[in-house]
DNA sequence: CGTGATTTTGATTGGGGTCAAACGAGGTGG
DNA sequence: CCACCTCGTTTGACCCCAATCAAAATCACG
C-alpha cells in the first residue's frame, strides 16, 4: 500500500571510494560511463542516499505518487510490471546494473507500473530536478543522460521485437542471448548466465507460462546448445543459440523459407 | 538502399500561419503543446524543412547512418520496424500525429529500425543539436521534450503489455481502443476509427497473422461490439470492447478466475 | 526436519499458425 | 468502357504449439 518502508532505507557509508561512484562496479554502464574521476565525483555528489533492497521488496507500487526521484541500479536486478484487472502481472522491463529507474514518469503524477527487486540489490537515489540542473551545467552529463534515455527506448524496441516472435523457442533464445551479452562471465571458456528471475517471471516477461519456460530450456539442453543447472545456465553453443533466436529451427529443413 | 530520395523533399510554404506550427492541427500533441503563440513561433523557427511523404515511402532504412535529425509527424501515420534475418518485419512502434521520430538513436551511429509512411504524411524536420540547444535556453521546451521522451517510454511499456496478452482477441481489442483514444471522431454518436495499417501490418505489430486479424475482427462484429467496413471500424459497444481487452471473455462463465 | 516456494513432468485441449484458393477493389492501359 | 493486373482481404481445412490443470519432485529456509 504505502511506499517502501523506511526501515529498508539503509544509508550506506558513502565516504569511501568503494561505496561512491568512483569505485562502483556499474560505473561503466551507469551515468558516469566514460568520464574522468573528477566528473564522476561530481555525479556521485548528486546521490542523495543509497538503499539496500532484499529480493522481493518493492521500490514503488502502481498508482503511487511520483516523488521526483530517479534510481540507479548499483547492483542486483529489478522488475517493472503492471497488474492487470484480473490480477496477473505484465512485465514492462527488467532493469539491471547501471540502469536508471523512473525515467518514464517525468510528466506524470502517478507511477503507471510497479518496481521491485528480484535479487538483493543496492540503489542510488537521485533527485530528478537536481539531476537535470546538473546536466544543464555539465554537457557531458547531459549527453550521457540523453544517451541513456535513447538506449532505454532502443531496449524497449528490442523487447517488442522479442515479444512478437511467433515461437517460444525464439523468445527464450533471444532472452538468454541478451542476458549473456550483459553479464559476461566465463566458466571453462563458456559463457554462462545466472537467471535473475523465476521461471514464472520469465514467462510473464516473454508472454509464456512457467511450464513452457522449463520445457523449452530442457529442449535446448537436449539440442545441445546449453546446460541447465537450476538458475545457472552454461551456453555451450552460442552461435547455435543465435540461429534459433533468428528463427532457424534445429532441423535444417528450410532451404528457402522466404515469407514475405 | 539510399536515404529518402530528394524528389520527395517538397519544401512546403512555411511562411503562412496555417503551414507553421501556429496553425498546425497536431499542435496540442506536439512539441509546442500548451505553449503560447510566442513560444510556439520560436519552436516553429527550429523547423528546417517540411516533407510530404506518400503512403509506402520510406523515411530511413535500417543501418542507415544517423544524421542528427528528429522528425515530428504533422499529419499521417508511420511505422517503425526491424527486418529479421528471414525477411519479415517486426514493428517497434507506430508514430502518429504529434509524435517525434528519431529519439531512439541519440548515441548511435546507425538506425536500428526503419521508418516508413503508412499513409500520406507531412513531416517537420529538426536538427537534433539545435533542438537541444534551444531546450537549454527555454526551460518550457526542455520540460516538454523530457515529457515527450517519457511518454514515448510509457507508450512502449503499453506495447509490451499488449504483446504479452495471451489471447489474440485481447490484443486486437486493446489496439482498437488505443486507436479510438487518439482519433476521436464520431459518427452517429459512435466512436469510429480508420485503420492506418493493412491487416498484415497490424498482425506484425501485435505478433499475429493477417488471417487472425480478419477472423478476430469479424468475430468481434458477430459479438456485436463493433462494425467492420474495410478499413473503417465503428465501435458500437466501447465498454464491451474494454472488457474484452481486460481479458473477460464474451461468455461470463468465470466467477473467480484469480490466476496468481 | 517440516513447510512453502519453485521447478519438473504428464495428459489433454484449444487457439492460432500455415497453406492455399477465391474474392474484391483500385489502378492502368488498350 | 472493359480487360487486366496487383494488392489486400476473406475464407476454409488441417495441424502444431503452447496453455491448462494437476501432481510429483526438488529446493530453500527457518
Amino acid at each position: 500500500m504505502s511506499a517502501r518502508s523506511p526501515r529498508n532505507v539503509i544509508p550506506l557509508r558513502m565516504d569511501t571510494r568503494a561505496m561512491s561512484c568512483l569505485g562502483c562496479e556499474a560505473r561503466a554502464a551507469c551515468l558516469p560511463a566514460g568520464m574522468d574521476d573528477e566528473t564522476c565525483a561530481r555525479i556521485d555528489s548528486l546521490v542523495l542516499q543509497r538503499y539496500r533492497l532484499l529480493r522481493g521488496e518493492g521500490l514503488y507500487q502502481m498508482n503511487e505518487a511520483v516523488r521526483g526521484r530517479v534510481y540507479a541500479v548499483r547492483s542486483g536486478h529489478f522488475k517493472c510490471y503492471r497488474l492487470t484487472p484480473d490480477g496477473d502481472q505484465r512485465i514492462t522491463g527488467l532493469p539491471g546494473r547501471g540502469t536508471l529507474l523512473g525515467l518514464d514518469v517525468l510528466g506524470c503524477e502517478r507511477h503507471a507500473s510497479a518496481a521491485s527487486a528480484t535479487a538483493d540489490s543496492v540503489l542510488c537515489e537521485l533527485s530528478h530536478p537536481r539531476l537535470l540542473e546538473a546536466a544543464r551545467r555539465f554537457p557531458a552529463l547531459e549527453r550521457r543522460l540523453e544517451q541513456m534515455l535513447s538506449q532505454e527506448l532502443a531496449r524497449q524496441h528490442g523487447l517488442a521485437v522479442m515479444l512478437s516472435y511467433p515461437r517460444a523457442e525464439q523468445k527464450i533464445a533471444c532472452y538468454l542471448l541478451q542476458l549473456a551479452w550483459s553479464s559476461r562471465h566465463l566458466e571453462a571458456g563458456r559463457v554462462c548466465v545466472d537467471l535473475p528471475l523465476t521461471r514464472q517471471d520469465i514467462g510473464d516477461y516473454l508472454g509464456l507460462t512457467d511450464a513452457t519456460i522449463t520445457r523449452q530450456l530442457l529442449r535446448l539442453q537436449r539440442e545441445g546448445v546449453l546446460r541447465v543447472e537450476r538458475r545457472h545456465i552454461v551456453l555451450t553453443d552460442q552461435p547455435g543459440l543465435q540461429r534459433m533466436a533468428d528463427g532457424e529451427s534445429g532441423a535444417p529443413e528450410a532451404a528457402h523459407t522466404a515469407q514475405r
